[in-house]
DNA sequence: TTGTGTTTTATTGCCTCC
DNA sequence: GGAGGCAATAAAACACAA
């Protein structure tokens, strides 16, 4: 053959080639691609900044994700209706709820009475300003900029009739659905409109909807929601609870044996609120449901902190022994440092997530393995959160188990002191601890799925086994826990780094004193509804 | 392995607002 | 009339059970 023949009729099989590429790229491109984690995480961040971006907004994040306009688009519209469906879904399934019980709930419960007096379930989260104004909200002096920043703030409560009915799957759904937004149950408290006198405060306003610009309360939420905690405490302590006393969240004196053991709800009551008079004016702690609000707050609050404590332990250290558990605590405690460090940027997707992207090569690598990605997708971002259950108290339980198991590897000091340090920071870190749990915003979808996937996993195999799905294990893990620290960093860095500065400190025995960590142990669902149900 | 159900993405048409 | 949003629909991707 003619070598000029032959490299002529090679060139014509590389042209081939070429365009049969290009060809099947144009068809792949033709069929519809599956948004990249990085590229979904950035979105969902952004959408729970602003649900509907300007044009310049998207296409400021079709840049940097490498995505058109159209998508973006099309992304926030299906977006929109997502919430959209499932808000009508669970409105239907807590309407019902609400109904049968009877309890008329204030503005903090997530139900309010429209001009007819019929009580709806609002979901402040999803109301935007156009439906704030039809609801008429204005009328309770609030802003749309109050109610549609000020929505968040009201998971909480939503959460809190939720867990009314304990047993019913609305409930999980409903916590789901509130953490699935991505914003953090916790990175806002209960009646964060209102002041200890009882009046509103002025709107986180709308500041947060603008491109760039973050949620700024943070560090403000933060103080409040320790005060709900500490509020919780305190009513739980009742008359022992004492002004002078050591610090809240730092270390209690130890509790009265009877505090958790008799009716204490109206002393406790009496005796707190002899001490803060401001508080029954609160519209939050309503005559009604005040004890049971707080509590089921408090409540499901550490459950979920319990969940996400104990599957970090269960994930990440679960099956070590205990000096590599201390020794990978360690790490982690750093990597929360270097991650707080890098974590300044006001727009944390950019940081986090695009940073994200750009390990992962942009979509090349991302789809390079299409399945394993979205197993990776799945399960990578899902395991940051790591919401394996619909029934809060098994997560409870299961950080107990954890915590236990820990505890029986060690001995006298260590014992405590793992003891001191891990449960230390169910409290003092919660609320980043929170932030990190929901600010992974996943649908109740996704949830759902990884949920099941998540317990059969579990069921057989356990974490490991999870892991050993993901096509770079180190690598997703890496990324969820590096995600997982930005969010938690993103809430109150140096809270997060006073805690685990503390958590150190703690390493003191303490015998004498019981730690403000071990406290959640007196918020277990059933002595809440004890509680709640003996103020009654 | 395959069938089925669910979720996600893309497209299109209609409506509302400016 | 154009832009943006909503709703319906189709289809791909995926999960899961048999």
């Amino acid at each position: 053959m003619h070598p000029s023949f032959s490299m002529l009729s090679l060139q014509l099989k590389v042209t081939e080639l070429q365009s049969e590429e290009n060809k099947l790229s144009m068809e792949k491109n033709k069929k519809r691609r599956l948004k990249t984690p990085a590229q979904l995480k950035a979105l969902e961040d952004f959408y729970n900044d602003n649900k509907y971006p300007t044009e310049e907004m998207k296409s400021e994040l079709a840049d940097e994700l490498e995505l058109t306009e159209k998508q973006i688009s099309g992304w926030f519209c299906h977006r929109r209706l997502k919430d959209k469906k499932m808000l009508n879904d669970e409105v239907c399934a807590n309407g019902r709820q609400d109904r049968s019980s009877g309890v008329i709930q204030d503005r903090g419960s997530g139900l309010v009475q429209d001009s007819c007096g019929s009580t709806k379930h609002v979901h402040y989260r999803y109301l935007d300003p156009k439906e704030v104004e039809s609801h008429g909200l204005y009328n309770h002096g609030f802003s749309a900029a109050d109610i549609t920043y000020g929505h968040k703030n009201h998971r909480y409560a939503e959460n809190d009739s939720a867990t009314d009915n304990t047993s019913s799957e609305s409930s999980s759904s409903l916590q789901d659905r509130l953490l699935c937004q991505g914003q953090d149950p916790y990175d806002m408290e209960p009646s964060s409109h209102v002041t200890p006198n009882g009046s509103l405060l002025p709107p986180n306003t709308k500041g947060a909807n603008n491109m760039g610009h973050k949620p700024s309360g943070y560090l403000k939420v933060k103080g409040e929601i320790e005060h709900a905690a500490i509020t919780a405490v305190k009513k739980q302590l009742g008359k022992h609870y004492r002004e002078d006393g050591p610090l809240l969240s730092v270390e209690f004196d130890t509790i009265p044996p009877e505090a958790f053991e008799c009716q204490i709800a109206d002393l406790a009551n009496e005796a707190y609120y002899a001490a803060n008079p401001a508080l029954p004016n609160s519209p939050e702690v309503s005559a009604v449901k005040k004890q049971s609000s707080l509590s089921s707050r408090y409540d499901s609050y550490f459950t979920k902190i319990s969940s996400q404590d104990s599957q970090m332990v269960r994930g990440d250290f679960g099956s070590l022994h205990d000096s590599d558990f201390q020794y990978k605590k360690s790490h982690h405690d750093i990597n929360q440092r270097r991650n707080f460090q890098s974590f300044t940027n006001p727009l944390p997707h950019k940081n986090s997530c695009l940073d994200f992207n750009a390990d992962s090569t942009g979509e090349a690598s991302a789809y390079n393995n299409t399945k394993n990605c979205r197993k990776g997708t799945k399960h990578g971002f899902d395991g940051t959160r790591y919401d394996s259950g619909s029934n809060p108290s098994d997560h409870y339980e299961e950080n107990n188990l954890v915590v236990n198991q820990t505890d029986s590897l060690l001995h006298g000091y260590e014992n405590s002191n793992l003891k001191n340090v891990q449960r230390g920071e169910y409290v003092k870190s919660k609320p980043s601890n929170s932030v990190h749990k929901s600010q992974v915003y996943l649908d109740t979808g996704e949830r759902r799925g990884l949920n099941k996937r998540m317990a059969k996993e579990e069921k057989f195999d356990g974490d490991r086994k999870i892991k050993k799905q993901y096509r770079d294990p180190d690598e997703v893990r890496v990324l969820t826990n590096e995600m997982t620290v930005a969010k938690w960093a993103k809430v109150d860095p140096l809270e997060q780094y006073d805690v685990k500065q503390s958590s150190v400190a703690e390493l003191e025995p303490r015998k004498s004193q019981r730690s403000a960590a071990e406290m959640p142990s007196s918020f277990s669902e059933d002595e809440t509804a004890e509680t709640s149900s003996s103020a009654d």
